[in-house]
DNA sequence: ATATCGGTTGTAAACGTTTCCACAGGTCAA
DNA sequence: TTGACCTGTGGAAACGTTTACAACCGATAT
């Protein structure tokens, strides 16, 4: 965190040319290609970064801190923000947050971050969670970690580790969905939405094996439907599922990956002349607002991401603030919220259900 | 906008003090108390913020934007956000977004535009919407004005004139909706949600009066419900509104000021043993995301935020590199997206109907 | 041949700021 | 009274950077 940067000197030294000449190639005056190159080339060995002057101080001074979401449409990550300027305004912090298009690389997110130079940073989701190229992806994080405090929102991505990553442990949603879904007695449920490029979809694919395991649930390749992470994604879901089994193998019982899925499974079902939860049994997740108002209501699952944020920049200012990073381990419970979706339990249990 | 700001060495003459001490009253370094008393009297009379040594060229060459919204949550301005991100990204510019909690005050916004000096900046419902002190808030957008290219979105605040301000007609989703009903037959239309703190609720309520006297609507100060904008809103407006009049006197149809408002308001009709379309007709505002999947689905007016987004940054970064604003005169149609939940036209109209 | 010109370069001076250093003045103990 | 030791202060140097200026180089025009 406190190794010196390189600084415009060193890049004209590392290319053979006059410190003017290097300001110039960097702010676009007129320089020559063969200099332009040459200063190019230089700047790229030292991992050098125009701007660094504005010393360590000022920056402490002005109490920015910077973060980074993988998403502003998706709901979830729309109520950690909340949480996340909550908090940052609570303790004085002023909180910008870097606004990307989908598909950023996190070497763009890196140079930005570099470019600023906030007190610190925050990544939510992004960028552990898709990377094109890992190796890139891991050197960005490592750059972004010497020069300022980090704190990572999200599953650790393998061969790549921040200081500090808090995360709600991704699988414990679909546990508690398995787990209620089989205590109301189902044991043919499906999985659908979700994608393997996304970390966290395939944590809960392999968090759904297990308990398929664990409750002795139907073992059927076909009940997995990985079809995407939005309202299509369930209605294409619903309609392959239907579609490839005989009504007598058709499942009792759907997880949806996100509350859009679970929407979009709900929509074709009703389409297909199945009742929720009458033929059926479903649960989303994330708790979007507008479950709440589906008819029947959904059950999903709370990831608390408003109270994940908050902790997350406490987290962030105490590592600011002790100039080191900071183990907080706070752990988050997902909580289930039970609602219509899901119905009475599934039929009557004898004791010849039981294994 | 190209005026001297004030430099440590004015405060200095000013406080009559030298240029370190002023220094270090501003970072937090050891000085008399009197003295700090001095320079801080010297600093609030220049208007002197530390960090202007950041010239120029810098922020240029960062090629950072900043935006400030009203609200995060706000469907509407989730869209508008994508847009202006899209369009920033498109063009090369960096995105910040300023984050804060409701209720944060225009000169908060300016002291922290002040302190980062961004390339422009972009303020779309905020802080022109509300405002505690009128007076302050003239100042402080003046003080953002003087020192970078500014555009604001939303309606105009008397007294407060934005060099550049660009605004969907925000009357013009009445006219819209309040045309549809009564093409449809309908006369006694309801006006729910909303509250006269915020300006453009005060401004649709204007253009409901002035639509109402255009169609001879019948006229009821009690059709009128300015209960605000969120769920429940939309629930205890339909709930006095029915409660307040005999049933011969109830309104045939609702516009709601946005489209959580109707929600609300369907949900309180179904609850109340009411229909919709059949006993009222609804008509929303926003286009949210959730209307389209509403059991009736929702008729409502796309403001289409997204593209009115891309359109600000887009004469945002005109404006900045002719470096003095830039008119783009855009204008915004809103559109009607003519759902299940006005139905069928009302009753037959015969010649008797007519005026 | 010389003059002119556009493009490229380095030197050096700015910029607004922090920080090192030395000094002035005060307090306190011997 | 002296010496030691604080605290606050200003001068000046340093920081990393941009930019004005002048010099240079090669090419083209006369």
């Amino acid at each position: 965190m406190n190794e010196k940067q390189p600084t415009i000197v060193d890049v004209a030294r590392e290319a053979g040319v006059s410190i003017a000449t290097v300001s110039r190639a960097m702010t676009g005056g007129s320089v020559s290609s063969v200099s332009r190159r040459k200063v190019e080339a230089a700047a790229e060995r030292l991992n050098y970064r125009p701007g660094y002057y504005r010393s360590d101080p000022i920056k402490e001074a002005k109490h920015f801190i910077a973060a980074v979401l993988s998403s502003q449409t998706n709901p979830y990550y729309a109520a950690m923000c909340e949480g996340i300027t909550a908090e940052a305004a609570r303790s004085g912090y002023k909180l910008l947050v870097f606004s990307y298009p989908e598909g950023t690389s996190c070497e763009t997110v890196a140079a930005d971050l570099l470019d600023l130079r906030p007190a610190g940073a925050l990544l939510a989701g992004f960028p552990t969670e898709r990377s094109v190229n890992p190796e890139t992806t891991r050197a960005s994080l490592m750059r972004i970690q010497e020069a300022m405090p980090l704190v990572a929102i999200g599953p650790p991505v393998e061969g790549i580790e921040c200081a500090r990553q808090t995360l709600p442990d991704p699988s414990q949603c679909v546990r508690k969905a398995m787990a209620h879904l089989c205590m109301l007695g189902h044991r043919r449920i499906a999985f659908v939405g979700g994608d393997r490029s996304a970390r966290f979809s395939t944590i809960r694919e392999n968090a759904y094996y297990e308990e398929v395991q664990r409750y002795s649930c139907r073992r059927d390749p076909m009940y997995v439907m990985l079809t995407g992470t939005n309202v299509q994604a369930g209605e294409l879901g619903v309609s392959i599922l239907l579609g490839n089994h005989a009504r007598e193998d058709h499942p009792t019982a759907i997880f949806a990956i996100n509350d859009l899925v679970a929407l979009g499974a709900m929509r074709q079902l009703h389409r297909m002349g199945l009742s929720v939860p009458g033929d059926m049994a479903l649960v989303g997740c994330d708790n979007a607002f507008f479950t709440q108002y589906l008819t029947p209501s959904l059950t999903t699952i709370d990831l608390h991401p408003y109270e994940h944020g908050r902790s997350a920049v406490a987290e962030l200012i105490m590592s600011i603030s002790a100039g080191k990073p900071i183990a907080f381990n706070q752990s988050f419970e997902s909580t289930l919220i039970v609602r219509e979706s899901c119905g009475a339990a599934l039929g009557v249990r004898t004791f010849e259900d039981a294994p």
